[in-house]
DNA sequence: AACTATTTATAAGA
DNA sequence: TTCTTATAAATAGTT
């Protein structure tokens, strides 16, 4: 982005990938914030690190919505194997 | 963010909000996605609409460590009411 | 962990 | 509502 184009792949020096990933992650998650308070949406964001490690954001409302999704997934799923 | 600075709160005009939620829903879901590419991380991103629609974009083993994840909570949910 | 040159995202306008 | 463009914001490379 700044002094030099992004190449859209894996980036192999590991010390610049970890610096990478530190801001970047910031960054999404920031505009996640942003756009759940501009339009009104429910969000969440789950990275987890190479190293398994979480890094995440969920709205309030977040956690119903997910449980109301899961829950007619759930249903079709039954439905189908009845 | 151009042409104007952005307000951090929730955009009262309903078409703009449309607007803008089409333009940095994508933007989000882009970055999310350059995210994973660059630095290797496992990634969900759950939109829900104030209508209830979900957009959202899971990277390839984002399920596999939510399970694992999820599976370690609930451990330690019934650890402390054992 | 700051800085800044550039790229990228996007708000407002056409 | 899709396309354009001026400008804000993010960030790659550097120090």
């Amino acid at each position: 982005m700044a002094r030099g184009k992004v190449q859209l792949k894996r980036i192999v020096n590991p010390v610049h990938r970890q610096v990478t990933f530190c801001k970047r992650r910031a960054g999404l998650l920031k505009k996640a914030k942003e756009l759940s308070i501009l339009c009104d949406a429910d969000i969440g964001v789950f990275i987890f690190s190479p190293q398994g490690k979480l890094y995440e954001l969920a709205t309030k409302g977040y956690v119903y919505k997910f449980l109301y999704h899961f829950q007619w997934f759930m249903h079709s799923i039954t439905l189908i194997f009845w």
